[in-house]
DNA sequence: CACAGTAGTGGCAGTCACTGCCAAATGACA
DNA sequence: TGTCATTTGGCAGTGACTGCCACTACTGTG
């Protein structure tokens, strides 16, 4: 936060206080019946502006998915070339889970918040999957590029990428009502490691 | 068609009227220029009633999905109950392929119409993701409960339903210009053994 | 410290998806 | 044919989202 000139700081923290106001204001009131003039009235901006900083009311929640998606590509490019696909994919994964465990109280309650608001909003889990869903593509591009195979003609790449973040989406899902992020960072393991132990050996070659 | 009163034959019409309308007009305008009022203009109806059959714009698109839905749903509720559940998913996803390759032509037409719209509409492949995610949460549902598991705590009805879908995802968007619907199907039992085999036996025990 | 230049903001008017409500029309059925 | 249930159309309203323009506030330079 300290190092960028005061307009970047003010912008970031124009952002926090939208995502904080419309999380309050969403879990409280629900997602549908709470309007953006609230979520910019909470936060002290106009409505207009709400909409230079998210493109729409869904994408103010899947900022978490932002940053996922950033971590995971990154971290699958800084792979060593000739590393087997499936064994990239599970490092890039354990890049995102090590990001998680390192983030600041304030992210951790953040995203907390976001995922009961996903449990009690569908529509909102919907757009959740569908921003994952985004990733998985760009992660098959990187994949199939990193083993020069054509994504749209090897179904190779797609079921490297799929098979691992099965066990994000399950561990993102599946302990009903997780005690802390640990818990759930700590489930996303144990899923990757039962994933890992389903496959043959060499699959992906 | 025959059988029933002339009422919902009337009704069977409009329905279709509505997603030829929608699908020729998306195809050649575009899905966002497209407004309601001229779908529903060009099947002669009024606005207001588009949405007495449809409940959003994007819902016109998924019909396909809530029909593969009910179909692999009813294919795991046939299985024996002692079989082994990835066994189930792998019989479920079959027989919505022998769906497919028994589909009318009209029907054959439109799927390969929705698949171009998808490929072109980047907001509406969300959301179809999306819908295929809700289907696969409740085989995952279904899955669980033949073998009296919790899926809120056991991620491997999750697995089971992750690995089997993964193929019908890929199939859905993997050959990048199918010739035709076969193709597809063929294309998706290819991946599908593929996951056969990359899969150590009795893991999903 | 003043002075451009640039980036961020607010307000306004407009489009469009979607909904509730009531009145008119139309198939169903005795 | 007359009555009932269902479907339809029109209308007014809400709320997400956008383009536009004027205004304000930070920024780097002399």
């Amino acid at each position: 936060m300290t190092g960028m000139g005061l307009r970047e700081r003010k912008k970031e923290k124009t952002r926090l206080a939208l995502v904080d106001a419309a999380l309050d204001l969403f879990l409280e009131h629900g997602y549908d019946t709470t309007t953006i003039d609230q979520v910019a009235g909470s936060a002290d901006v106009s409505p207009r502006t709400f909409f230079r900083y998210f493109t729409s009311k869904d994408h103010l929640i899947l900022w978490f998915h932002d940053q996922m998606e950033e971590t995971m590509l990154e971290a699958l490019a800084a792979r060593p070339a000739g590393e087997p696909p499936f064994a990239s994919m599970t490092h890039a994964l354990r890049a995102q889970l090590r990001t998680m465990e390192e983030a600041t109280p304030e992210d951790v309650e953040r995203f907390l918040k976001v995922r009961r608001l996903l449990d009690a909003t569908p529509h909102l889990a919907s757009s959740a999957y569908a921003r994952a869903i985004e990733t998985e593509r760009r992660l098959v591009e990187t994949v199939a590029a990193r083993r020069g195979l054509d994504p749209a003609d090897n179904p190779l790449p797609h079921l490297v990428v799929s098979f691992v973040m099965a066990s994000l989406r399950v561990g993102l899902t599946c302990p009903a009502d997780p005690a802390d992020l640990p818990e759930i960072v700590r489930r996303m393991e144990e899923t990757l490691q039962l994933v890992e132990r389903s496959l043959r050996p060499g699959w992906d070659s």
